[in-house]
DNA sequence: CGATTAATTGTTTTT
DNA sequence: CAATTAATCG
């Protein structure tokens, strides 16, 4: 019964064990923190402390939740149901669901993604002295949103916040935004913890309940916990005259959102407001060797606020493998070296899952992504344009939402006029006017104008016909269901047929994602659950499953681990980002050498960070210096090589990073399967064909060209767009 | 109103 | 340099 105890090392076991009273886990990079959560969660069941829905359990993205949930299933041995078990703006939906009137909504609210919000911005701005050249909508959006991570309505602003005049005038904005919203039923994701707040200060018997519900509480990331989260949290934990039963899990050295408004003050506040809080040090690395966990402890001392741990390493393998550290002449050499590196590995028996190139910024991405195509690596992208943001999702996505909810006015701004229908600024204005005038929504506000013929010619025919199909589309999801319903309108109304009739390259993976989007309805039960699920998740990053190298952001490769990590472009003012620094000083400086920590602790056996000489930025080539955390790290741990001299002597030869490793040599076989889609952006090597000199070909990524010579399997082709390059035949398709 | 062209502006990081 | 935005013309 206790067997999963025992899988536990002291100090996990002390934090599983100790369910009564408050406990801060610190737990370093590496050290079992999921696994100390998972089954921390799993004995409060086992022993029979609480019932499922009496944990409330926080994660901060829905992927982290959605694994925990995976490992306590597994753990128990039996699938669970009920969990209040989500990242906090899926729990606070939840919660704010059943007590939206309080707010003045009603329960089936939309939630705004920035887009809107946006929008919404851009059309309150013009009534407000404020000038959009010094203060654009997105800076005005930016503040208040950091109001309502700081807790703070537009009633309530503490004095401090609104220390200049433009503040003023943007306090008021934050009033006409949130009257918006309201008349709109809709809020934002900073609103879902605000209201919630707002209502547990108001009504306090809600809070009660909600207190008394949760028997138990988790909390994983708190390093990244913002401030309005944290008195969420401290509101339900703190009931009077009892001990709350609260577990936080963090790692100082891992807080990398600040930017976003997280507060790693909070973890060093727990003592404060849990006095009697119990501290449990997590220190023993499961994951990396001794010199990768060196390296990282090395570079994170210099961090002056830290709490302070001393991670020591369980694994003893590899001792002899340093951390390289290489200096190229430019990102071309860089890509050049880390894709050859990665064949040599490959070769050498690790999967290409197995490896993973971490960079500060998306855009880094793209000297890999076009050197992996040369020479036929698979690789996925992981995080960069977010699936649910591309702007073919969205419109599909706002079609959605204006056959579900009628009176959802910016579904309808989105989507009235792709495909086109002639409908312009002008006739908006109209719509709008009349919408206005009568109080009612866009929707019924261009019925009104069909049915008093105010609406001519092209506009009247197409508007009709929009209207018309709406409403058979309603009738359809209760006959036919909500699949083939939405499937039958985006047809009806154009919509696939613009992209079909799009002739540029991104179009057809535009349209394997609007595909992929119902594939992922039919998962759910009805139109308005997909849309509530949709609001609220961002990951369509399927990680695992094939074999592909991993390419992400620092940040999206939190909570990860790779056997091989490449940290390329460390260079200052690229990483550190300058901008950072200037913006926040030695904060800024101090939370970028987090995220070269957590980057460095992702690798698991071997890894590489290099840095260029020279790097494009705006397409001006600049030099630029070894970032400063290069020179953090002592020679103890890592080995630096120069490859500038031959790179420049273009004599740059292969097996380049070290050559005294040795691993198991065994083929792994080359992985096949999923094409290349431009907006999926993941990869893999197709099989080879036959294509004479002289053909027209087509390139994903390079589009349409005449093929030049043949050598093997590759191929000279002048391309149309572009000059001559060499691909690889298997990435190109004959053309007739 | 919409399409073409000129100008400008920017690259963190995300629930 | 590219991609988005504003401006202009048809």
């Amino acid at each position: 019964m206790t067997e999963y105890l025992n899988q536990l090392n002291n100090a996990q076991r002390e934090a599983v064990e100790a369910t009564e009273g408050p406990v801060l886990v610190l737990a370093g990079a590496g050290t079992g923190k999921t696994k100390v959560l998972t089954t921390r969660f799993a004995h409060i069941l086992l022993s029979g402390k609480a019932y499922p829905n009496q944990i409330l359990a926080v994660t901060f993205t829905n992927k982290a939740s959605k694994e925990m949930s995976e490992r306590i299933a597994h753990l128990i041995q039996q699938p669970i149901e009920g969990l209040w078990l989500g990242s906090f703006h899926k729990i606070c939906a939840k919660m704010l669901r059943v007590n939206a009137q309080l707010v003045g909504l009603s329960s089936n609210f939309t939630i705004l993604d920035t887009d809107d919000q946006l929008r919404l911005i851009k059309q309150i701005i013009p009534n407000y002295l404020i000038d959009i050249k010094t203060t654009p909508p997105q800076l005005i959006l930016g503040i208040i949103q950091s109001w309502k991570d700081k807790g703070f309505s537009y009633g309530n602003l503490a004095p401090s916040e609104k220390n200049t005049s433009e503040k003023v005038i943007i306090q008021e904005i934050y009033h006409a935004y949130q009257i918006r919203l309201q008349q709109l039923n809709a809020c934002d994701f900073g609103d879902l913890m605000l209201h919630m707040m707002n209502i547990f200060n108001q009504y306090p018997e809600i809070l009660q309940k909600y207190q008394r519900y949760f028997r138990y509480i988790l909390v994983d990331e708190y390093q990244d916990t913002n401030t309005i989260q944290y008195l969420w949290l401290r509101l339900l934990a703190q009931r009077s005259g009892e001990v709350a039963n609260i577990c936080c899990v963090g790692d100082d050295d891992q807080s990398i959102y600040s930017w976003r408004g997280a507060e790693i003050a909070n973890i060093l506040r727990f003592e404060k407001d849990f006095p009697e809080a119990k501290i449990i040090r997590l220190e023993e690395n499961y994951r990396s060797t001794q010199n990768i966990l060196g390296a990282a402890s090395e570079l994170i001392d210099h961090n002056s606020e830290r709490l302070g741990k001393t991670l020591q390493a369980a694994n003893k393998e590899l001792q002899n493998e340093k951390v390289q550290i290489a200096s190229v002449w430019d990102s071309d050499e860089e890509s050049r070296l880390i894709c050859d590196q990665i064949i040599h590995l490959q070769k050498d028996g690790y999967r290409y899952g197995d490896m993973a190139i971490l960079m500060r910024t998306g855009s880094q991405t793209r000297p890999f992504e076009e050197r992996m195509i040369t020479l036929g690596l698979p690789y996925k992208i992981i995080g960069g344009l977010r699936f649910y943001e591309r702007a073919e999702i969205r419109d599909a996505i706002a079609y959605m939402r204006i056959v579900a909810q009628p009176n959802d006015n910016l579904a309808l701004e989105r989507i009235i006029n792709v495909p086109r229908r002639g409908v312009g600024s002008v006739a908006l204005q109209k719509i709008h006017m009349a919408a206005r005038e009568l109080d009612i929504p866009l929707l019924q506000a261009v019925d009104h104008l069909l049915i008093n013929n105010m609406l001519k010619g092209k506009i009247f025919t197409e508007l009709t016909q929009l209207m018309n199909l709406l409403d058979q589309t309603r009738k359809k999801i209760e006959t036919e269901g909500h699949i083939s319903a939405i499937d039958y309108l985006l047809n009806a109304c154009g919509y696939i047929d613009m992209w079909k009739q799009d002739k540029s390259i991104e179009a057809a993976g535009r349209l394997e994602n609007i595909k992929e989007l119902f594939q992922a309805t039919a998962e759910f039960p009805s139109l308005i659950e997909f849309l509530e699920h949709i609001s609220l998740i961002m990951d369509n990053d399927d990680l695992s499953g094939d074999d592909k190298i991993n390419l992400m952001t620092l940040h999206a490769a939190k909570g990860l681990e790779f056997n091989i990590v490449f940290l390329p472009g460390w260079e200052e003012g690229l990483f550190p980002s300058q901008r950072t620094m200037d913006e926040s000083g030695n904060t800024g400086l101090e939370e970028e050498r987090r995220l070269a920590y957590v980057g460095i602790t992702r690798a698991k056996q071997r890894l590489f960070i290099s840095h260029a000489a020279n790097r494009q930025i705006y397409g001006q080539w600049q030099s630029s210096l070894p970032s400063r955390f290069i020179d953090e790290v002592s020679d103890k741990y890592t080995k630096k090589t120069s490859y500038i001299k031959q790179s420049q002597q273009r004599s740059f030869r292969k097996n380049t990073f070290s050559d005294s490793y040795s691993s198991p040599k065994f083929s792994s076989p080359q992985s096949q399967g999923a094409s290349y889609s431009p907006s999926k952006r993941t990869y893999s090597a197709p099989q080879s064909k036959n294509i004479p000199a002289g053909s027209r070909v087509f390139h994903q990524k390079f589009g349409h060209g005449t093929v030049l010579s043949t050598e093997n399997n590759k191929l000279e082709v002048d391309f149309d767009k572009s000059d001559i390059k060499h691909v690889i035949d298997s990435f190109v398709t004959l053309e007739s």
